[in-house]
DNA sequence: TCCTATTGCAACCATCTGATTGCTATCCAA
DNA sequence: TTGGATAGCAATCAGATGGTTGCAATAGGA
């Protein structure tokens, strides 16, 4: 279950951080710390239906994490491993671009 | 038209990376070197119009540049100033989300 | 108990997207 | 001048995407 693809784990967290609802959620949680899909459609202009639907996309490309709370109120906090994974697949694909000679050793290594 | 604002610059690769038909044809232009759409998608199992819209959703974004050559042909090359914006607008992302002192930092400044 | 706030789920809708087919135009070589 | 290879453009189509409304369930406070 640990997607140990970079390549897939870089393709789902471009896939989420293209969306600017997406990088506004994420801005809001930066800025104010964990918080619920309410909290969050109170300072974003959609419903909390579509505040959800973004957060469990998130969730799946594991920047955001699910805690649950009392209340059955749900926060979710940020989590910037991911996107490390993807700043490195970014890095290598640029290195093999400016360098012909390190793409052939990627590719045969 | 230099597209100053990294964020912008960042999304557009986002987007464009997010596609896996889009980074087979980089890593056909980085295996092979420049090539022109139609030589593009004999190594593709898609038309070579949809290498063409691809190609140029890629140029929009500049990842790619279009060199015109002899006989009408128009060769694409890679180009790999947009990937390192990206690379750094996440780099600055994580930077603030592992540190909301940073984040506020950079909200002020 | 009853009311309010919060959450989850399903249906629905408009638009975007990736890809196709079909046609036309151009260039070069036979 | 005829034909083959290449490029560009328009119409079309199915499926994904981002968003909404509506409704049922649950938890806590008055």
């Amino acid at each position: 279950m640990h997607e140990p693809d970079p390549e897939t784990v870089a393709q789902e967290v471009f896939a989420t951080l293209a969306d600017p609802t997406r990088r506004a959620i994420l801005a809001a949680l930066s800025a104010g710390g964990p918080a619920t899909a309410t909290d969050l459609a109170a300072q974003l202009p959609i419903t909390r239906q579509a505040v959800t639907k973004h957060l469990t996309l998130l969730a799946e490309a594991g920047l955001v994490v699910a805690e649950p709370g009392e209340r059955r109120r749900i926060r979710y906090r940020l989590d910037s491993g991911p996107m490390k994974v993807a700043q490195q697949f970014l890095a290598a694909l640029a290195r093999d671009w400016d360098s012909p000679l390190a793409a052939l050793q990627d590719r045969l290594g």
